[in-house]
DNA sequence: GGGTAAGCGAGACGGTACGTCCGGTCTTACC
DNA sequence: GGTAAGACCGGACGTACCGTCTCGCTTACCC
């Protein structure tokens, strides 16, 4: 079965990529408050029209120029042992979280899915539940539900949690690294002997 | 010692009222989105100006609503063991985070101290401090600084990073009320026998 | 040869006249005081940018609405005496300028050229030295440059100052129309035997 | 019959003085178009309230500041021919509306004239009709009301009208003072042999 | 290779809100 | 009761963007 051939012009690769460019330079210059829609038009020497064609809004533009960035497709660590796992995901998540841009990223899309709960709902399904799901499978390996009376789920959060509000409500001076085995000891031995 | 005589008209505490009370009813009904300076004084039946005079911006004045609804200062618990006082400290602050208005307004703040980093300093003063330090005091009685390996100031990131969580990325169908035992118990109990 | 090929959506007629439209009624009823951008984009049904675009000042969209009213490319008349010719002259311009409306329009603008210096250089251009030049042709017909002692370009300032002081320093009674003979005769035998 | 002796605080003469030098140093710097009231009282160290307690416009303090400048008593001139009495009535004129600031302040308060009904009648009452009777007076002493068939009235709009063209509508470069031989005898010796 | 359908840059459109200025009024404490 | 100070409501300023629309052009597939 094949769909049916487009007709018309093609999409402009050329365009696509001067609009996520100039979206990732002008976040990158003057922060997300200081992008518009109009403005990567400008700078991109595209029309409006062609943006609002293709992304819904402008978060939209930059989740995909920070999918262009990320890699989400992360092999899941299999070392052996639950604290082996979680400090190489840990590991891995950190290192992707601090690259160039994408905290500033990560947070700006963060704030605008609480203005918008359609794009919350898209900027979950892609960026949140993929991480999410990975580090459920590697506790699953480990431990019951909830074992100690402590849910897996709650333990999800507890990872995510502390990460996150670093990036958005406290960032902190700590060192994102001195948290990868503390988090290790925190989840991977939660409260049994 | 005595402070400057005011001179001129006193601030009008009848204006002051009535824009705090449009601000919550514009994010009550239509969301934070929906918020303008400009549709708060109309709808308050005051002027942009008198506003601007007293609030930086509009997420000042939400925040001022918010303090209103909230008592920050809540007793620091003290039942004499470290399960009792965490119980306590955690039971209080879901309660007041899940008062009506309360979350989608701290989730809304938040978001805003994402673009607008004056504000964030602002809120963290105002809102995030508070509760930390008194969770801080708490852990110090029972705790030293890295027991077990695990910092306090990690612990304190872990229960309020799990909250904001909830609230901010990933709003959950599973029971704030079940959390507080498991907070208990994670933070309790950190790794020891 | 050929110009610039006009890019993006053509500037819209239906606009242009609403525009006019507005300011014409708005000036008719609550006079030149009350008119205000915001208020013309408001009774015709546009936005503000899009006077904006093509207007600088509001004295300029009533500069063009009285352009639609009057015609300024009168012939200047030829009757063969400097008396035929005046009076021919004085009569048609004293027409225009009781149509109804206009001497409202021309105060307003005289008076904003006050005011704003690049605007009266625009109001001078357009409306004063038209009817000047004319004016001045017919007084180079028959008399020299200063015949009896008096530069033409003193009458031409005699003739025109007479209609602006009654329309706005002195609004008289005196019946416009016996200015006609009367500007006449000073003008066309200025001092001769 | 004595009035009643005004009771509390008397009028401020600083506060007047403050006023009116305020007023007429923003016109001298910035020009009548940056005047305001808000600024008059902050600049005069005044409060809003005292201005608008004794003068009902802003033109109205302009216009108070001017009478302070120019002396409108001028006695009426009594040569014994009608060119001597012109000739010395419009050179005392001329030198009065040369003076520094005057012509801007002249030009600002006829254009205001035109936005307000009722500071135009004080205006005509204070400035025109005073120096416009002076003349009128003369004229009566050596013509008939309509002499030549130019009624008196219109010669009178002749001279004030030439003036007041030269002033606001088509600043000239042609000297003022060639000006008053013309007019005297363009008016003094009206189409008569 | 001509027809047709979409994408494209450009830019005008009706709107909404911004943050500021000022108008004219009211209120306060002082003199 | 006048005065300086200054807050009040209202309304306009000129600008920036929003999301939509309309141009004339380009590109690509289709017959």
């Amino acid at each position: 079965m094949d769909l049916a051939t487009p007709r018309g012009r093609a999409r402009s690769e050329n365009s696509r990529q001067a609009i996520l460019a100039a979206a990732v330079k002008i976040v990158g210059t003057d922060g997300y408050a200081a992008l518009s829609i109009e403005r990567i038009a400008r700078e991109s020497g595209t029309g409006k029209q062609t943006i609002y064609r293709w992304w819904p809004t402008k978060a939209d533009v930059v989740m995909e120029a920070l999918l262009r960035k990320v890699e989400l497709n992360i092999p899941i660590p299999d070392t052996g042992t639950l604290n082996g796992d979680l400090t190489e995901f840990l590991t891995t998540t950190m290192r992707v979280a601090r690259m160039p841009h994408v905290p500033d990223l990560l947070r700006a899309l963060a704030a605008e899915a609480q203005f918008d709960a359609e794009f919350a709902e898209r900027f979950r399904a892609t960026f949140i539940e993929h991480r999410r799901t990975a580090l459920a499978t590697i506790l699953a390996r480990y431990r019951s539900d909830d074992d100690g009376g402590i849910r897996s789920s709650t333990l999800l959060d507890v990872v995510f949690g502390v990460i996150w509000y670093r990036l958005m409500i406290r960032p902190s001076a700590d060192d994102f690294d001195t948290l990868v085995p503390e988090l290790a000891a925190l989840v991977g031995s939660d409260g049994r002997p």
